[in-house]
DNA sequence: AATTAGTTTAACCGTTTAGTTAATTACTAT
DNA sequence: ATAGTAATTAACTAAACGGTTAAACTAATT
């Protein structure tokens, strides 16, 4: 059974192919043509602009990236529950996506204001919850008193910077993409594990 | 006392900004020669070609960048001791060049077989030295048994990322430079504490 | 003062690339 | 069937960009 995508489906896939790994300014109209199969001034007809497509692209995977990096943080269960619930749903997410880390980052290193905007942190509180979940916790003495962002900031670098850095990690590991696939799902219990090792009194 | 900079050395710094902030595709050759406060032309005379120029910033950039990553890993000191000296020497190498990480992962990420030769890993073992250390320490019971690129894997990445994600860190948690400083100082005795808690069976 | 080698510049060239145009084909509703 | 609209293409344009050239300037050497 062969699913026929739909042109602006087919542009969608060659650009956020091409996007990720050359970016904005090594992306060439022409190679995204060529991938979707497509005429280059058909891509014009669709997206006028090559920065209009570069933002679309922006903007759907905006949509999945920032709510999974967020969501977990806000839910009302318990602290520890929290990180175990984090670390799976985020590696898993990044396995499936593995690129997106590196586009982003890039993204708003080049473009800090145009992202700061674009997802208006203002309005939604995007830690306050855990914020206040890990201040109870340390004033109960479940776990030692940290910085509560030096926790956020730690879990998040643990799951995705491996997939930041993964070309190197494999040159450095000689690793196939099996083994680090195998390594990736490992730390989906190393990180909440090490994470608690640490805050436990 | 205003130091005279030779053309060589006012290229090199116009470049390194430049490649830094917008990579290779990204940067104009105008752009760099403007900075240096010289014409195009003199650019090309000094260094052939874009690629060129490219590639000398990349050796200058592999020659400080990998030696600081790798050198304390073979160092015949205890094991809790190497950890501590690592975070601490790293993490004062990565305030100094923060723009360094993000460089060195996108050059990878569009090239790694050309990072490979260029760091030819084959010939130095990289980590020989510290696996031989974690295997000794989890056989006499000192540390839980954990895969040793785990280990490695997560120290890096809690000194790394958080100057890789600088600007998202500093948007979420509405950070300024000073604030964000202070931070990563933190994180020197952080990170080791956090890994050697995790360690300990 | 003349010679020479290294340095610097303004003007220019050829190619690549994003974007346009005008004409053609496919589709849809009457 | 046909008119009208949407989708698609080949050919073209203008601008940006990397790179070149030839001439001018500088400083050391004879």
């Amino acid at each position: 059974m062969k699913i026929e995508l739909t042109t602006e489906e087919k542009i969608y896939e060659a650009a956020k192919e091409i996007f990720y790994r050359k970016g904005l300014d090594g992306a060439r109209m022409q190679e995204i043509a060529d991938l979707a199969g497509i005429n280059k001034a058909l891509l014009h007809y669709y997206f006028r602009t090559k920065e209009k497509l570069f933002g679309a692209i922006v903007k759907r995977v905006a949509e999945v990236f920032f709510p999974v990096l967020f969501s977990t943080w806000n839910m009302d269960i318990p602290f520890e529950a929290k990180i175990y619930t984090f670390t799976d749903k985020y590696i898993d997410f990044l396995i499936k996506h593995p690129f997106i880390p590196n586009f982003v980052i890039n993204l708003i290193h080049q473009n800090p204001d145009k992202v700061k905007s674009l997802l208006n942190f203002d309005k939604l509180p995007i830690s306050a919850q855990l914020e206040e979940q890990i201040r109870v916790e340390i004033e109960a003495g479940n776990i030692i008193d940290v910085d509560w962002r030096q926790i956020i900031i730690s879990i998040i670098s643990l799951s995705v910077f491996p997939f930041i850095g993964s070309p190197m990690l494999k040159i450095i590991f000689k690793l196939d993409d099996e083994e680090f696939l195998k390594i990736m799902e490992e730390r989906k219990l190393i990180i909440p594990k090490m994470v608690m090792a640490w805050l436990k009194p």
